[in-house]
RNA sequence: GCCGGGGUAGCUCAGUGGUAGAGCAAACGGCUCAUAAUCGUUAGGUCGCGGGUUCGAAUCCCGCCUCCGGCACCA
């Protein structure tokens, strides 16, 4: 009964510290979906990891004079703590400059390059003639050719939209140095998509299952295939398994070919680090697993067409894919079961920029605010289906109004009564109809609120959630045990045992979007145990003896499970403390000054 | 230009054929156990504009206006 799910979260692109919308677009999604199922019992398996490759890297590396690697390391670190402060309770949260995981990109490349996939090609690229490193068209501008103006990007020129070719530009200069590019002649292998284009069509046009926007866009997105390239004129990334090639250090697998393949790779170096170097295989290549991917939308292509168009292609082969005489021989690894794409976070009302100051980081964030804050607000009023705007009054309002009034102020007047009345879980005496039927709207609330998460649909879910925290503030307005108790003890017993035991099953249901508050909740009710934590870093050592640290958790031994309240009467409370804080209007103004002494400064 | 998405109450947003919804903001009232939190009542919209299909349209079709993204060597 118990189901395989793999949670695939979109890799954070490791050239500087990631903002709030970032995580607001796949991380908190992916969390809640993967905490909702665990609880469930499903067998969850949630894997990413930091993306270190590319040019930006080296760019950021140059300009700091250092190495790629160095930034790699320093912002696979503040990105790891953010997660974990965040509380996204990834399996394998690692990198993609794992000796594992260019073994698994290189087995992948190989493979498909054997089987015909992968076809080379001469094309002109455009190089630093400083560095000799290639220069990617939007790093290249000129003047346009079409309309004359002088700022024009190699792709595209942004006062006329035309679409340029780099060579096109007059005058074409580096935007990184000044300096006009050099071009010459550069062989790359370019991934056969048109190869895939039918079986992707056929594929694809079954899922409707997915949102909408995704099935169209990538639908459109076939009608008109290219081979891609896969390789790039760079000395920073996987290097191309071929003879010819693979020592040289001026041309690597391209960043986007092998971040894709980290899905893979860290489900692998899961299994390995726990000893069952197999076990992937019961996500990979088990026909009845179901594979989830979290991103923005940014990214769809990616991993409706791209992605499985390399899953097609790899099939059961390789190194990896093959288990000969094994239980799993013959089975082609997995492709998606749905795409879960989100849309963008505005920051009041402006596109995200670091460059320009309106931006607000995960870690600044949060040595302000508590994580659960934040996971109610990107999950209430996040990207879900359209663009939002986070804007400071916005989530003060939300997190005071909503949050802290309805939720935090349910759990608070329900602990503080019962803790100084009775101080454990009071004897019920017989319920009325009006008891017997909150219980049960909670009951039924906790398989609705499961189905929308089940089906991704993560404001639904939450605001059912907050709608049932206000019935039982209607129940207790109405019953008012507070009066009741200097006349009926065992009646106001009775009140309080219903509510107690109602915000016992609610601490369930906001356990994937809360996990913090809901922890503390558990224990102020008198539990043990994690209800579902607690995450942890883990060092890992390689076979070349380099070492790396993953984000993990013992997920095992949640105690949690989605079933209704069974809270045991006479169990002893423990003191509460209110679950959240409210925030001073004045956060407003302070965080509007910061973001504009950051723009200005 | 091409492709996609949005335009619903003052604000933020739900709602894919069957008498227009939620939260907040507003007005009034109740309660006072609780982080002055809560509960009730009221008010508020020709669902961007025009046309069409239908017994019936926010929802389907056509045209238009407007905003926002993407357009591939960016990850």
């Amino acid at each position: 009964m118990s189901e395989h799910i793999l949670v695939a979260v979109a890799w954070p692109y490791a050239n500087g510290p990631r903002h709030i919308g970032h995580v607001a677009g796949f991380g908190v999604p992916a969390d809640i979906f993967a905490r909702y199922h665990r609880l469930r019992g499903n067998r969850v398996l949630m894997i990413s990891g930091t993306d270190e490759h590319g040019t930006p890297i080296t760019l950021v590396a140059d300009k700091e004079g250092t190495t790629p690697q160095a930034i790699a390391d320093r912002y696979n670190k503040i990105i790891g703590d953010d997660l974990y402060n965040l509380g996204l309770s990834y399996d394998t949260f690692t990198r993609t400059t794992t000796a594992n995981h260019y073994a698994v990109t290189q087995d992948i490349f190989r493979t498909l390059y054997e089987r015909g996939y992968i076809i080379r090609k001469e094309t002109l690229g455009a190089f630093s003639a400083t560095t000799g490193r290639t220069l990617p068209d939007r790093y290249i501008e000129g003047t346009c050719p079409i309309c004359g103006y002088d700022e024009a990007r190699g792709d595209q020129c942004d006062n006329c939209g035309s679409q340029l070719d780099p060579t096109d530009l007059i005058n074409p200069r580096s935007k990184v140095d000044g300096q006009p590019p050099v071009f010459k002649p550069t062989e790359h292998f370019f991934l056969d998509l048109p190869a895939f284009a039918e079986q992707l069509r056929t594929w694809i046009d079954q899922q409707h299952h997915w949102r909408p926007n995704v099935r169209n866009f990538s639908l459109n997105f076939l009608k008109d295939l290219k081979p891609r390239p896969i390789t790039r004129d760079l000395e920073w990334g996987v290097p191309i398994p071929l003879p010819e090639y693979v020592h040289r250090d001026d041309k690597k697998i391209y960043v986007w070919f092998d971040a894709v393949i980290g899905y893979l790779s860290a489900s692998i170096e899961w299994a390995i680090n726990r000893g069952d170097p197999d076990a992937w295989r019961a996500w990979w290549q088990n026909p009845d697993a179901r594979h989830f991917y979290f991103m923005g939308k940014d990214n769809i292509v990616f991993h409706t067409v791209i992605w499985p168009a390399m899953l097609l292609g790899y099939g059961a082969g390789g190194q990896f894919g093959a288990h000969p005489g094994g239980k799993y021989e013959g089975i082609p690894l997995q492709l998606p079961y749905n795409v879960v794409s989100s849309e963008f976070l505005t920051m009041e009302g402006k596109k995200f920029s670091s460059s320009r100051g309106i931006v607000i980081y995960v870690n600044d964030f949060l040595s302000r605010y508590d994580a659960d804050a934040l996971r109610y607000f990107l999950t209430i009023a996040g990207p879900e289906n359209q663009d939002t705007d986070f804007t400071w009054a916005e989530f003060v309002r939300r997190n005071n109004d909503e949050l802290v009034a309805t939720w935090g102020n349910l759990v608070n007047r329900t602990l503080t009564n019962v803790y100084k009345n009775f101080g454990q879980v009071p004897q019920p005496g017989q319920l009325t109809a009006a008891d017997e039927q909150l219980l049960e709207e909670v009951t039924t609330g906790l398989e609705t609120v499961g189905d929308l998460l089940a089906a991704a649909r993560f404001k639904a879910a939450l605001s059912e959630a907050m709608r049932l925290a206000g019935q039982v503030n209607i129940y207790l307005s109405e019953q008012e045990p507070w009066k009741v108790i200097k006349q009926d003890r065992e009646r106001a017993a009775t009140i309080w045992y219903v509510a107690l035991r109602c915000v016992d099953t609610l601490k369930i249901i906001f356990t994937p979007f809360l996990p913090f508050s809901s922890q503390r909740l558990h224990e102020y009710l008198g539990y043990d145990g994690y209800i579902a934590g607690p995450l942890l870093f883990r060092e890992v050592t390689e076979a070349d003896g380099r070492t790396h640290r993953v984000l993990t958790g013992e997920y095992e031994q949640w105690v949690g499970r989605w079933e209704p309240s069974a809270l045991p009467v006479g169990q002893t409370l423990r003191p509460p403390q209110p679950l959240f804080k409210k925030l001073d209007e004045q956060v407003v103004e302070d965080e509007l000054a910061r973001m504009q002494s950051r723009a200005t400064g």
